[in-house]
DNA sequence: CGGATGCAGAATGTATACAGATGAAGTCTC
DNA sequence: GAGACTTCATCTGTATACATTCTGCATCCG
């Protein structure tokens, strides 16, 4: 066997974590078909490990909401409608709107306020060059950073895990549809306006107003929406959505 | 081995939700220390299955917040601090708050408001007895069923999901800290304050009131911090709290 | 020709063996 | 007497063997 070259090359990573991983993978490029039984001993060939690491990773797997027992036995591919898609995207902009409330209403440091507004700048400047040619890449990762750091602010590791499961669905997390909007005209628009939205919530944290910023959480995560009506209407712009193989296409007339 | 018979009466339920099960058992009823780690061995001998299945409900209570991973390996019972318990009450009240709101929203059949006020019915039947000798098995069993018609109604397995989640924390479940109101003789006032609320919420969706019906299951959830709080003050009411042993002792002065 | 039955292959659930790593205890030295 | 080192027991991560169960196909009967 192949082990030791091919394979890992930390030894310090796991076998477990290596196959959820490359198993995550395998799901959300679509190599594995949704709704299809995902075989232990195929999985076992295609990752080079044994059931034993596997199976930890399907179990977490599942866990994390991408795949799904099966009655008799082992995981399937979970398959999802437009209707949960919305929904992942509605609870996690209330979770993040319940974040965005603790932090107001407990307060929070200077340097949380500083590094929070650090990142913000970083995404003004990224947006005052010409419209057009925004670096959307830098853009993901800085919103994502900014979204990390809210939920930093509230201070709950409850809360964060709960975070952290409603964004394990691909197109449920904070940047996950931004690149939708590149093919878009309105894009420069749209990215204003949520950066207008992560500037009062800062904002409202700052001055401890717990329900504004509550609500500009909750509504700035309805932007993802928009983004998933449009990808949907386009269809032409799927390709764009991570995961979205998982999502049972629209029936259009 | 004493497999067959000493074991399992049903030979459909696995070894692994056997060992879930029991070693669930085992955290809540604080017969593993807080904090320490969980033998996988030490196991295996008391619950009589071998460490596969130990290993996947090992995964599968850590993913359940329960246990927590140990860096170098395994898992150890996770402890709880006031805050935390607090932090995921709120959290429960939130999602059922979008419950509500998503039932209100979308509508809901006339059949689920049928079933949901007959079981609110059965409630009020329960409390017109005279006070002070209410069954509070049977409130819990009935409170626990209308949150769990609640979230049929707002429709989304997603949804569903993380509540199950959320109230996988034995204090932070919907009807967990009913019975710590037992030994207060505010109990009757509570108990029909709280069941107030279950018919506005109700009244709410029926009327498509959404804002409202959330308000009100967020404030509904937070008699239990009221209870909790009764709780962490009179110690000796701890013991009426699920899980208490997972919760670090408040310092008094 | 359709449906039911039986069989074979495969897949999962379970148990256990093995190796590397970790942690603790005891001893030795300064 | 205290601290560091060494050694040993234990634990987890991993691999694999075994048995039961399920699934799908082919064959047979009505």
């Amino acid at each position: 066997m192949t082990k030791t070259a091919e394979n890992g090359s930390d030894r310090s990573v796991t076998q477990t974590v290596r196959a959820q991983l490359a198993l995550r993978d395998l799901v959300l490029r679509g190599e594995l078909n949704p709704g299809e039984r995902v075989s232990e001993l195929q999985m076992v060939e295609r990752l080079g490990v044994s059931r034993t690491p596997v199976r930890s990773a399907l179990i977490r797997l599942e866990e994390e909401g991408l795949l799904e027992a099966i009655p008799s036995g082992g995981f399937s591919v979970k398959t999802f409608s437009e209707k949960e898609v919305f929904e992942a995207i509605e609870i996690r902009g209330t979770l993040e709107g319940l974040a965005a409330r603790l932090a107001a209403e407990r307060g929070v440091s200077r340097t949380e306020l500083r590094s929070a507004a650090s990142c913000l700048e970083a995404i003004d400047e990224l947006m005052r060059g010409d419209t057009a040619d925004v670096d959307l890449l830098r853009y993901v990762e800085l919103n994502a950073q900014f979204h990390e750091i809210l939920i930093g602010m509230a201070d709950s590791q409850a809360l964060a895990r709960q975070l952290e499961r409603a964004s394990a669905l691909p197109f449920a997390s904070p940047s996950a549809l931004v690149p939708v909007q590149s093919r878009s005209p309105e894009m420069n628009y749209i990215l204003s306006v949520a950066q207008d939205q992560h500037h009062c919530v800062l904002a409202a944290i700052e001055r401890r107003e717990g329900a504004r910023a509550e609500a500009i959480m909750r509504e700035h995560a309805r932007i993802a929406h928009r983004n998933l009506e449009r990808a949907l209407t386009n269809q032409r712009d799927m390709d764009l959505v991570p995961g979205s193989v998982l999502i049972k296409r629209r029936i259009r007339a």
